[in-house]
DNA sequence: CTGTTAGCGCTTTCAG
DNA sequence: CTGAAAGCGCTAACAG
């Protein structure tokens, strides 16, 4: 109890708040009555709007500092019909690529003086809709997600809260959006595999709607059309992230289907490739070489490190929450979507096919 | 607008709200006005408690579900004076611990019907403090936190939020908490490294006053003691694991100290140890050891394995969740620590010294 | 510059 | 089983 400062009697709040649980908070009422003046007046101190005489101003500000004074979120959100709060929700926190993404949104938000609320839904339509319930109940500013299906944004939009969708597009309804070009990440890799010699490279994505795969399958696809090279069908795998099956999968199509490359269309997917070559005694990039779309740390650590289509993730984040802060500001020009570009990095995962 | 099963009218409100930004949120008094009913049965059958015909419930649910109605989480809480929110604050959700720590939370709130709302502080404890505020303003039902000071615990229980803190404990008021054994794992770490024969075995651990860090210091010089062999104090290098030099300070200690193995307390500061044992061209484990506290994924992915003490992370996070909602439920027993056990995972990183 | 007044949308007695 | 009435804590007109 000692190296804080904290008077006695707040102390001993705390030490009763522990043994009864019933605490009365204290309202703007009471710091009211303790500074003398009314309701309102400490109402406009303490939020700093409108006029409040200096001597009225530091006597309530005093007040409220000795009272310990948190103001009720739920009652300002009540009368004001909107928070503070922005709704972020992703897909999965686990992976390096949403943690980072909500970094950046963090920073930004803060910066901006909002409250990010993290809601991870495991890529699951059914749990993001409930999250974006919980943010119309909040009166939310305005919610960032990484869609996983249609329905959350449209019932935010439908209940007039801004949404940026992050990574891909999904909406139906009007909504801003930023996203990387997949399309020319995805032709890049596969140019560079092409380029190595490589002429059966197998393509793992996640089977979903998802635009961010559709890009990339497009991606790999158009690589092959502009090389003159045919494209075996066979060699397009897709996944689904959270399988227990998916790394059989992967070993299938390597006895199957003989690739000499493989681009994996995320660092999941590349993670498990990764493994599944290892556990199989291949080697990196004798044997297969490997590119994954998405750089996560672990890529550079590994020996041969992994060639990695990098994608500006914080950046990511950071642009989002910009656009939403313009939003929640009121600019209602049309939807805007940014593209961001992804950029190649050679690593020694990636090298001509054995002869 | 197709492919969903959108109302014509619904469909229209989206495109209006986000012309207009100006949406009127549909109240229980509407829901009640179209099923003929008064607000109080409304409330009634919507939230489930206190007497409604079963006819007047149907015709209810139907309304709501038809006006799109979404009960307004700050009007239930300024009256119920408490929400189905649970702060959780972390250090980082970029370091893999803590977003696991989240994850084991997560899931056992969620199952219990409580929303989770995460907060990174990045181990600041201003930012910790602000974000005790908000969980304060909020109402919370209680919160989690990885401690970085004691101020936002005790700020939080003297407003009689219940408190469980994980990974480490802090808090000088009383509150519950989960954490790992550190002094065993750190004990048995170092053991392993004395029974290889190493000697000379340096420690990198967080300069805080962490009980974390502390107990796995502590378990650094027990094993020493046990095994009578005498510490050089100047192995023991206090770090920030954020530091831009930390990596120059552990290149240093090498140099200068000629350790032929490293206990890294933790996983960030094992990442650092590994990286710079590879830039200068040291080999895992024949020119030097190396073990981490905490077992993460590229732990077990870079060659050789990185020999760890693994700790029951998510677990961690559900027991923490288990407690709290245990004290919201409101139990008042006296404050509970739950223990849980750490293990030694070998890998390939550690070895006998070099003769 | 300050206080009075009137709600925001919901739940909860308390009568019927 | 249902409705009327009151009020949670805050802010925003609007008069002073």
């Amino acid at each position: 109890m000692d190296g804080l400062n904290l008077t006695p009697e707040a102390a001993d709040a705390a030490v009763a708040a522990y043994a009864s649980a019933h605490v009365k908070p204290v309202t703007l009422a009471d710091v009211a009555r303790a500074a003398g003046t009314s309701a309102s007046t400490a109402s406009r101190a303490l939020s700093g709007r409108g006029y409040v005489s200096a001597e009225a101003r530091e006597r309530l500000l005093l007040a409220a500092e000795r009272l310990g004074y948190v103001a009720d979120a739920s009652a300002r959100t009540l009368k004001q019909k909107t928070s503070r709060v922005v709704g972020v929700v992703v897909s999965d926190l686990r992976n390096q690529f949403y943690a980072d993404l909500a970094a950046g949104v963090g920073q930004t938000l803060s910066a901006a003086d909002y409250q990010m609320v993290l809601l991870p839904d495991h890529a699951d339509t059914v749990r993001e809709t409930i999250g974006a319930r919980t943010f119309v109940a909040m009166r939310a500013a305005g919610v960032i997600l990484t869609p996983a299906g249609r329905e959350a944004t449209s019932l935010l939009v439908r209940n007039g809260i801004p949404v940026v969708e992050v990574d891909r597009r999904l909406a139906d309804v009007p909504c801003d959006g930023v996203v990387v070009d997949n399309e020319r990440g995805a032709r890049v890799a596969t140019a560079h595999l092409l380029g190595l010699g490589h002429r059966r490279i197998a393509l793992l994505v996640v089977e979903t709607d998802w635009t961010s795969d559709a890009g990339r399958l497009r991606g790999y696809r158009q690589a092959h059309a502009e090389a003159g090279v045919p494209l075996d069908e066979r060699l397009i795998l897709p996944l689904r992230e959270e399988a227990a099956e998916t790394e059989g999968l992967i070993g299938q199509l390597l006895d199957e289907h003989r690739p000499t490359a493989i681009f994996a269309a995320n660092n999941v997917l590349a993670e498990h490739a990764w493994r599944v070559l290892r556990d199989r005694g291949l080697r990196l990039p004798r044997d297969v070489s490997l590119v994954g779309f998405d750089d996560v740390r672990w890529m550079e650590m590994v020996d041969p490190g992994i060639t990695a289509i990098a994608q500006p993730t914080v950046d990511l984040g950071r642009a989002a929450a910009r656009l939403l802060v313009e939003r929640a500001n009121g600019f209602s020009g049309p939807p805007v979507t940014e593209t961001l570009p992804p950029s190649l990095i050679l690593r020694g995962s990636t090298a001509p096919p054995a002869p």
